[in-house]
DNA sequence: TATGTTTACTGCACGGCGTATAGTTTGAAT
DNA sequence: ATTCAAACTATACGCCGTGCAGTAAACATA
């Protein structure tokens, strides 16, 4: 019965994966040693290397993990409010983002940091980025019949996008045009701002109300998209 | 004479981090390692010790310098408009703070990433934020007079801003209103969160001219701060 | 100029790390 | 019961930061 066999595996890359990810929360990236994980689960570290070819191996696997896990609640907190209302749905994600940022400091860095000099990033990490754009283009999408005519849309052109990301948008929102992508990765942009000043700390010597200001913020980006 | 004595000190000191830059530069702030370093000057790794306490202590240093390199960047690049041209001076801040990011993308994230787990900023390297963040509040005080009315300002008060940032702020600037100064952080966020998402690669598999994104965003942001 | 002191540096050692190679146990499959 | 692959250990190499002891040169003082 390779089941059994299977079902073993799976539980020790688990709880290898476990034990990385509690590592990190407390030492930050730097302190996924496979020593150390190996040493909590009474192993050698070369055992490690039966389940990641390497340890950027296994980090690249966390940062997919990571990042699954944060899409997931930012499209839960989305869809927790109705589809009609679309400034409700883009605040819900914003501060979801920023709740979730704080609440994971460690990933937040992992996910959006670059913990490996010459990152190239898994197919399965990519995925999870491209959810969430592809979730993001969704939410202007729903504002962009009020917001086409407040933004200066640049000349922005289908050529300057992805293919891939063209391909999904084009599938998805027919009548989006790429003035609307361009928004949305501006959209992105703005939400990410505040939140990686403030947990890198940036901003800890500024303001003592960092919620506050990230608000407003927001508040102005759904009034920009004529959603006030 | 302890002059040649002390000059000596300082040459050293200087080569020591001009080496760490360039080792950081082509390997990221993981690649600057003191054994490296000292190889490099033909050295022990024990000798740097006498110039700097610890590793930490040596990036540390470099985050100072190279944070005061990037807003000297900037200030020179904002003093190379009129004053009178609020606009002019923002988006040129703004083109500023992406080109030195992207040409310098390892101090980027030495600056900005949190290269040490538990790390504490010294004075000198929050000099050099707190001198941008002057500038900044600078910048958005003299579009504040048009600004102020498109801006929702929220419930902002004095007590919500460190009481360092609110003394500065009232010396300089004494009509200014705390809202302004939760605008400026956000300018700050909104110019940042397209940089860091481009420097750490996020904007790879999206879009071809993230540039043309940064610039529809700038634009954006000055047009909502009434300097259209 | 001779002596003592401070400074800059080397040598060695320790423990940590990732990881390559080789060897050993173990449990399923025949 | 034998075969065989998978899981794991042992050992080793070369990195790393860093503490401690020692040395040689530069300086200050007499």
């Amino acid at each position: 019965m390779p089941n059994r066999r299977a079902r073993l595996r799976a539980e020790t890359s688990a709880e290898i994966k476990a034990i990385a990810l509690k590592l990190m929360a407390t030492g930050g990236p730097d302190a996924i040693s496979l020593r150390a994980i190996a040493r909590e689960m009474g192993m050698t570290a070369n055992a490690i290397y039966g389940y990641y070819a390497t340890r950027d191996d296994l980090v690249t696997t966390l940062i997919s993990d990571v990042y699954t896990d944060l899409v997931r609640h930012l499209e839960a907190a989305r869809d927790a409010r109705p589809a009609v209302d679309a400034a409700g749905r883009i605040v819900a994600w914003a501060e979801t983002l920023r709740t979730w940022s704080l609440a994971n400091p460690e990933g937040f860095r992992l996910i959006y940091g670059d913990p490996v000099p010459g990152y190239q990033p898994p197919e399965e990490g990519v995925a999870a980025e491209r959810r969430a754009c592809a979730a993001l283009v969704g939410l202007v999408a729903d504002a962009w019949p009020r917001a086409a005519g407040r933004q200066s849309h640049g000349d922005h052109d289908w050529s300057d996008f992805d293919p891939h990301v063209v391909e999904t948008v084009r599938a998805e929102h027919p009548d989006l045009p790429p003035a609307a992508v361009a928004l949305s990765l501006r959209v992105w942009g703005r939400m990410h701002g505040l939140v990686a000043l403030e947990v890198y700390g940036h901003l800890r010597g500024q303001t003592r109300e960092p919620g506050k200001v990230y608000r407003a913020e927001m508040a102005d980006l759904v009034s920009s998209l004529g959603l006030a």
